[in-house]
DNA sequence: AAGGATCACAACCGCAATTAG
DNA sequence: GCTAATTGCGGTTGTGATCCT
């Protein structure tokens, strides 16, 4: 037995949102709020279905979105971005105030994939297209989150160690990486500002600054915002391992 | 000017994750 | 703990705009 459909389709509008849908649902949330989307539509009499308001609010209507072309530096943090996410859109979106998964998306899809191929980077790796890496070689070297691979532990002094590593798989790889916050002896910067946006909105430097990883002050305090981990830990790709 | 090709982006679909009962 | 409902995400598609021949 299947799930039920999210929503009464035979009765729900597709396509292209009108004016006056938009002003609908602008002026509910306005005076609702956001959540709930499911009863959203009946409640705002809209024939649309619950996924399609959240959707057309989030990527059109909500107002603190930016709209316009992306800046050349936007256009470098996602490509920095996704060669540490990958196709993680949302991920890339939350660190791009005013910009959307699905704008992002596009844009990587229309703009920046060209962009990269024009500078004979393969976007799906970022690397070199004429390097001759076999796909599985590059597949190694990235971090994979799949559930099948992660099988992870926990050790008791709370470190995590994902069984069955690459190096298992690939013995003659040299995979000396690892993946840590930027070292800054006197500083510590967050990852915002490791990417250059010092004063963005989204730095947690002014909470989190004096901490070093060897610093004893409380978690809370000493906790580094790298790529939305707050963590003093460093993530060692050979073993992906936090030390 | 017409028509086909390509581009850009809004919207949909299906699935996974999360939440509620 | 289980099941169903709901939400969120990423991939894909549809369509209007623009470019090219």
């Amino acid at each position: 037995m299947g799930r039920s459909p999210c929503c009464e389709k035979a009765h729900t509008n597709k396509g292209a949102w009108t004016k006056e849908e938009d002003d609908r649902l602008i002026s509910y949330i306005r005076a609702h709020g956001e959540g709930c989307w499911r009863s959203l539509p009946k409640a705002a009499g809209l024939l649309r279905c619950g996924k399609s308001c959240r959707l057309r609010w989030i990527n059109y209507l909500r107002p603190d979105l930016k709209r316009g072309n992306f800046t050349e530096e936007e256009d470098e943090l996602i490509i920095k971005l996704h060669s540490l996410l990958g196709n993680k859109w949302s991920l890339i979106a939350g660190r791009l105030p005013g910009r959307t998964d699905n704008e992002i998306k596009n844009y990587w899809n229309t703009h920046i994939r060209r962009k990269l191929l024009n500078r004979g980077i393969d976007p799906a790796t970022h690397r070199p297209l004429n390097e001759g890496v076999s796909a599985a070689t590059v597949t190694a070297t990235n971090i994979s989150f799949g559930k099948q691979e992660q099988q992870e532990t926990s050790s008791s002094n709370g470190s995590v160690v994902v069984k069955g590593s690459i190096l298992e798989r690939c013995p003659d790889l040299n995979l000396e990486l690892t993946i840590s916050p930027p070292r800054q002896p006197e500083k510590t910067l967050c990852f915002v500002c490791s990417l250059g946006l010092q004063n963005s909105k989204d730095c947690s430097c002014s909470v989190a600054n004096t901490p070093t990883v060897n610093n004893t002050s409380p978690a809370s305090a000493s906790a580094y915002d790298f790529l939305g981990l707050k963590t003093n830990a460093v993530w060692d790709c050979t073993t992906l391992e936090m030390k």
